[in-house]
This record gives C-alpha cells, structure tokens and sequence, in this order.
DNA sequence: GTTAGCAATCAAAGCCTTAGAGTGCTAATT
DNA sequence: AATTAGCACTCTAAGGCTTTGATTGCTAAC
C-alpha cells in the first residue's frame, strides 16, 4: 500500500532517527536519500504517511518520528540481513577467546551482543525441554463441563475441568481428543507450539490447557538470564526526558521478571523475532522494542537471546547480531549435547 | 570540638536531610529537635557549623545541607546501633525461608540489605583466604638497592626489588626480616592486615609488598557480586538532576570492577566500615557512600556485604543492618566450612 | 548569649519575547 | 496530475524579566 517512493522516504526517516534521536525533517530527508524530488514533494508525501499512521509530528512544524506502525513496517521490509563479514570475524574472534563453561559463552554472547547494538541485551540459559506430551482423553460432564485428563511422559497425569463455550456431545469430544492424541504424540511443549495446524475453537482450546500443563511441568526455577549493557539505555535521550522509564525495567529486571515480559508466550524458535513498542505484552515495556531469537533446539535444549532497547533501535542490526548469535550458541548447545547427550539421558530417567 | 548543642544541630540537619532530600531550614530544626532556643540561635550555630565545614548552604539564603565532613562526623558520633528487634525478627523470618545452596543465602541477603535501607546492596561471594606468608629475606644490594625474597606456602618463591628512601645497612636489614618472618609466620593476607602492630617505615613498605604479593597469588577471577536495589538509585533525587551519576555507577558494575572499587586496599574484618564521598579511593563514586562489613573469618573464607548509595543515606540503618547480616553470614560460612572443611583442606593440598 | 524583627538574598516559577526551524498551503510549472 | 517555488504560519527552545516566597544575615534590644 506504500509506494516506493513512500516506502524509500519512511526508511529513510527511521534510519535518520535512529541515529540522531531528533524528528527527521523533509529537508535532511532529500540530503541523504538521493530521491530526486524537491522537499516539497517530500511533505506532501510525509503528510500522507502521517494519515496512515507510520509517523507521527510531535507538533505541526515538526519532522517526523517514526510510530510503531512505522517501524513494523521498516522490519517486514528490510529482508534478510546480514552481518558484515568483518563484523562476524570480530565476533568469531572474541567468541574464541573464551575458554570454559557454558555460563561463560553466555556471558560473552549477552557482552557482544550489547555491544554490537548498543543497547542491553539478554541471554537465558538453555533450558533442557524434558516434558512430552503422550495421551490425551477428553470426557463430557453433565451439560456444559468437560473434563481434560492429560498423559505426560513418566506417567503423569493431569486433569481439569472446564466449560467449552456450547455443549459439546462425547462423540464430538473423542474425535478431537483421538486428533489431538495423534497430532501431538511424543512432542514437547516446544514442538507443538512450532506446528502449524489449523484448530477449530475447541481444539485451540484444549491445546491452550494441554500447553500451559506441560509449560508447568517444565518450569524449574529460572536462572536468572545474563544481562549486558545496561548501561546504555541510561545514556539515551528517551531516558533523559523520562526516567521512569528507565525505572520500569529495572524493577522488571531486579524482581526477576524480565524474561517473562519480553518473551511472547507462544515463542519458538526459527526465524528472529521483533516486538515493537506496544506490541509488547507488558505494559512497563510498551515504550521498548525487544529483538528476540531462540538458539539451541527443541528436542534438546532451548534459550533465548535478545536485545531490550527504546523503539528507537538498529533493528537492522540487531535483527542481524540476534541471528548470528543464535546460530553460535546452537552449535555450542548441539556440542554440549551431543558430547554428553547418552549420560544425560539416562540421568534424567534415573531421576523418576 | 563540637558543642553538644551543635552536635545536636548537627545531628537533626542529617536526619531530615536523609529523609527529605532538601536543605534544612532553622525553622524545621526547632520543630523537629526540641532544643529551647529561637531559630535565629540556630541560625548562629548554623554559620558556625558552616565555617568548620560540617555544612554546605547551596546559596545565601538556602538552609543546610551535610557535607561529607558533617556526616563523617554524624557517623563517628552515633555509636552502637542495634536494628530494631522487631526488624531483626523479620529479617531472620525471611533468611530462614531461605532452602538451597550459599548462592542463595547470598541473594537474599543482598535482597534482604537493599529492601531494608533503600539503597544498592552488594554481595561478594566468600573467597578462601588460602595464601600464606612463610619467610623473608632482604638483602642489600649496592648502595640503595634492597631485595625482597619472599617465601610462601607450597615453596612459592617471589621477589623484588626496591629502592629504600634511606640507604639500609644489611645488618638492620637482616633484623628486620627476621622481625617480620616472626611475626607474620604462617598467616595469610587478611590476618596480616588485622594485626595491630606499630611498624617503621622501612618494615612497613616491605609490608605492603609482602601483602600485595599474597594479594596477587589469591587472587582469582573473582565472581560477579550479588546485586540488589538498584532500582532504588534510579528513583533518588539526586540522580534526577544529574544523570551522569547513576551511569558512571552502572558503568562500574557492569565492567566488573564495582567490587574493586568500593572496597578500600586494606579493608579488613571487624567494625562496619563507613565510607562517605570524597573518601572513596574510585573517583566514579565520589558522590556516592559505601557502607561495608566483611563476614567469614581470615582463617578460612571471607566475603563483603555492602550498601551503595548516594552520600545522603540513612547510615544508622546501613552500619546496622550489615552488621547484623554480616554475623548471619558469618555463622553460615561457618557452619559450610566447618562441616566440610577437613575434604577441603585435602581437595587443596592435592592441588599442588 | 539569646532573640525579635526586618531588610537582603536567591531559587523557582511564571510570563513574555524572540529566533529559527520547519511545515502547510497556494499558485505557478512541468 | 504531479511537482515545485515561495511564503505565511506554527510551534519549540532559549533567553530575559518579574514576581513570589522561603530563608537567611544582621542589628539592636534583652
């Protein structure tokens, strides 16, 4: 719905802002884009973008600000980015000074990555998927009440009740549990949430139980994630203006709360993930964008790796240091587990 | 030097600061301290109190802020303070909550500091003072050269030259090291420090040596401290009008030498240490106050439990409260030491 | 040594003005 | 129909001025 040209411009506005932290007028727009059009043309066009909602003037006489909407865009748009080789060589290279335990790539992983993007950033510690689904039975109560029983692997069983939105018969309710039985047999948390299934309402529903079970069951105490760079976000100027702000994520931050805000809920892996501005699930954080990507894989161990950062973000580079990141820490991961996968496991069965 | 009225002045200009934040006027003195005299009395003291330096006006007519003097002097004056029984209560309460390994009584008792005073709190995790002095040597050399040859546990060999203010005969010399050998024979660093000894100057720049070297063979790559509170710095007002504060602060912990710098060289058990202002050694944190304790014992393994805060900080309750968490801590220490210290002892020989 | 009383001081807040950056709009141009 | 030049208009930021109110410093009396 953007013309190019319209497309071109808001880039351009972002990247501007990005940089400079101040509304991007119509003027500097035409000096660095080599756009071929007078700056007249370029607030027409601004005005136009504004109606649609991808800037925003912080007054009439003022240059633009990209919104959310904007920068949703910019990502979608900028396709697949890359590191630049130099830049993935210094990585390389700092990665291989470390020397030492997991923790410790970690931290290295959580130090690079700030300082790559100048933001803070954020490294959990993989966390082994053990949990998996085996049986599923539902049962029909009465009129309106049915009963989920769950199987998890080392036979544990779960139950609860619930009431579907309209009466459903036990016919109806043992074809979606045999469906559901079969679809998601053997599969972790993880997995079934990676599958792409199209769900009526009821299954959708029992899925959502069938999740939040095993997500329970895996929950261990969290360790708290490796942080870096915190320092930079009190050096930006969104943070001179507003301070409670800042404040907001600290206390996010020291009650341990962190990880749980800036991950979406049905998070997994592949493809790094951008969360905008209000986008974000949790209030304190709506005036933050997060960059997310998740390393190791499901059937072993997973983590997570990100940026946290004013919506004014490098989303290119991010997006790019987040993915190269990742794809570092799962090779780490993958080692670790294949050089001690047969030890583990059977510890893990010894453990029941 | 202080009249005991000036003192009392004195006294109640730090208490409402502390919680007020705003310079005192004479008129909440009188209301707040019943004193018997008119405000304009107070007023007098005031000058008087200004001139020795225990206060600071932020202008004429501005009422008093402490100076670091002031609260130097507010904190010799104060004497024992004991925590609140009914606190004490509660911080058992939670300690005890507590299941789990070192780690998390260290957390919580960083947890535990922050919330009772407001302020940042900082934990180091017990290091094993295991380096021990056994014998020194110094030999003349030339004119005004003189060599330390210093001897320790496990038949480690350091040595070093130095340059005497005064040429040293080798007589004197050779008394001294067998003066020192005695003295400090089999001790580690920590126990070294806390002797009491009267020693000239020769004897003790030899000391600082000798202590310096013990310093460098225990050291290891120290752990990153337990951090609680920091939230709290963000909201002081201090850090509203000057944000560069709170991010040369940051700045410290993240690059890990936060410890290092509040910690003075020669801190050692005992009292409650309090450091205000300009006293810190680190210029970062010449706005700040630092209020240490250190738990353990020199024998076996020590650590540092610590407030960091702006210099307007309720030092009662700090001196108070790392005083008690440091006897908690202490006894914890003790208790893991003493019921694994013989395979310890062993684990550490075998080392070598 | 203390105090009442009052003038003097100063920050903080509010208000006004100005400067300049940047737009929006209109009419002309391609 | 799109573009542009040109210019009036808008709005912020900065500076300066005034006012207000808090608080002191000082003087003279107690």
């Amino acid at each position: 719905m953007l013309s190019p040209r319209q497309q071109k411009i808001l880039t351009n506005i972002i990247r501007q802002y990005v940089s400079s932290a101040r509304p991007v007028p119509s003027q500097s727009i035409i000096a660095e884009a080599d756009i071929g059009v007078s700056s007249a043309t370029i607030r027409n066009e601004m005005a136009r973008l504004e109606e649609e909602g991808y800037i925003l003037r912080p007054h009439t006489s003022a240059g633009s600000v990209p919104t959310d909407k904007g920068y949703r865009h910019y990502v979608e748009t900028i396709g697949e980015i890359r590191l630049p080789i130099a830049e993935q060589e210094q990585l390389r290279h700092s990665f291989n000074t470390v020397e030492g335990e997991l923790d410790e790539w970690l931290d290295m992983a959580a130090s690079l990555l700030a300082g790559m993007v100048r933001n803070t950033a954020v490294v959990s510690v993989p966390k082994a998927n053990s949990c998996r689904f085996k049986h599923l039975e539902l049962v029909s109560l009465q009129d309106s009440l049915m009963l989920i029983v769950l199987v998890l692997n080392g036979a544990r069983v779960r139950q609860q009740l619930v009431t579907p939105d309209e009466p459903m018969p036990q016919e109806k309710l043992t074809i979606v549990a045999t469906k559901l039985s079969a679809l998601y047999s053997d599969l972790n948390a993880q997995e079934i949430r990676s599958l792409t299934v199209k769900l009526s309402s009821i299954e959708s529903k029992v899925t959502d139980y069938v999740l939040k079970a095993i997500d329970g069951e895996d929950e261990e105490e969290k360790e708290d994630p490796y942080l870096d760079g915190l320092h930079f976000l009190f050096s930006q100027p969104e943070f001179v203006s507003n301070r409670n702000l800042a404040l907001s994520l600290m206390e996010l931050i020291e009650d341990g709360s962190l990880l749980r805000s800036i991950v979406p809920p049905g998070f997994s892996g592949g493809k790094v993930q951008v969360i905008i501005g209000k986008e974000n699930r949790a209030e304190p954080i709506h005036e933050y964008s997060v960059v997310l990507g998740q390393y190791g894989t499901p059937k072993q161990a997973s983590g997570t790796i990100g940026v946290i950062g004013p919506t004014r973000m490098p989303y290119g580079r991010a997006i790019a240091t987040v993915g190269y990141l990742t794809s570092a820490l799962s090779r780490l991961v993958d080692e670790i587990y294949d050089g001690g996968q047969q030890s583990e496991q059977r510890d893990r069965q010894a453990d029941r």
